[in-house]
DNA sequence: CCTTGAAGCTACAGTTACTGTAGACATTAG
DNA sequence: CTAATGTCTACAGTAACTGTAGCTTCAAGG
């Protein structure tokens, strides 16, 4: 990385090496094949060359845009707002605003998960210790996740939104 | 709540109070009604009565268990890891060793996502900072994201396992 | 008592974000 | 040159719901 926009595509004068299969793509992002195709499908990643015999080259900018895909989905971001954060690296360096929006609500996103998260390491913990050695009669692992009353107005949110 | 075992069926000298609806119920435990029913198809919640016009009827312990399992699945527990915790709690008297194994992997799993999304955080927070007034190519989210160094072997998990 | 609108019923299609499979074609090491 | 491995398309399957269609049932108002 060391201070390179990796995510721009090189400047004309100076072609990427597009060698890569796409299976040795998968390898570097450590994902699957098919999701690289799935991700093409849906616009995430441009559509490659062929070679002759119609497989798909890429280069190390699909690398990078691939691992930062992964990582952003790997932090629970939803395709879409991976694909508003994308789009942060394409706009123009004049105009800011949109990506301050982009950036703002996603930075909400991550403030709310990490409370939610927060508070459900706290209550892990609990169980743990309070589990530990003992039987499950003693075991308040059960009790601790059915009682209403531990809860705040955030958990009840959608599960799959983690 | 206060001490009681909610999660098992009251004993045969009280027979429970079987008059809530299926939406009464979905309200109670902020769900949907199709939920409930998806619950009882997949063995999560047991299979309640019915009234003579074929409407099912729960009881206050079927919200209490059906609130356990919203909170457990709020908390990123998937539904194979609520089935178990939920086959502990009918066994009482049963070491506690498993539902500790459980809580310790949602643990470790927890606190590694909060350490990426707190570094992610302050990405975006220095990116807001830098934006505002500034220029796209100052911008370091994108390239922070896409950053493998940063990665460790838990980062690249199931996303969809939060 | 009757009606009417909300809520319940079953069955099945759609969602998200992949993952797996089948059968054909391409590439590469020996 | 051949065998093994990789890639291709197309489509089915997964988890954990969510939505829809077309019906029946229930409770309250007139």
């Amino acid at each position: 990385m060391s201070g390179e926009k990796v995510l721009e595509e090189p400047a004309a004068k100076e072609r990427p090496i597009r060698d890569l299969t796409i299976g040795r793509v998968a390898d570097a992002a450590d994902c699957k094949v098919q999701t690289i195709r799935y991700y093409e499908q849906i616009g995430l990643l441009p559509t490659p060359p062929r070679t002759a015999g119609n497989q798909r080259r890429y280069s190390q900018s699909d690398v990078d845009r691939l691992l930062f895909i992964r990582h952003a989905r790997g932090l629970g971001f939803p395709i879409d707002a991976v694909r508003d954060l994308l789009s942060l690296s394409n706009m123009p360096d004049h105009s800011c605003i949109a990506a301050d929006t982009i950036a703002r609500a996603q930075l909400e996103n991550v403030e709310h998960r990490i409370s939610r998260l927060t508070s459900l390491k706290s209550e892990l913990e609990r169980m743990i210790e309070q589990c530990s050695g003992g039987q499950i009669s003693d075991c308040r692992v059960i009790e601790a996740l059915s009682e209403h009353s531990n809860c705040t107005e955030l958990d009840h949110v959608d599960p799959t939104a983690v």
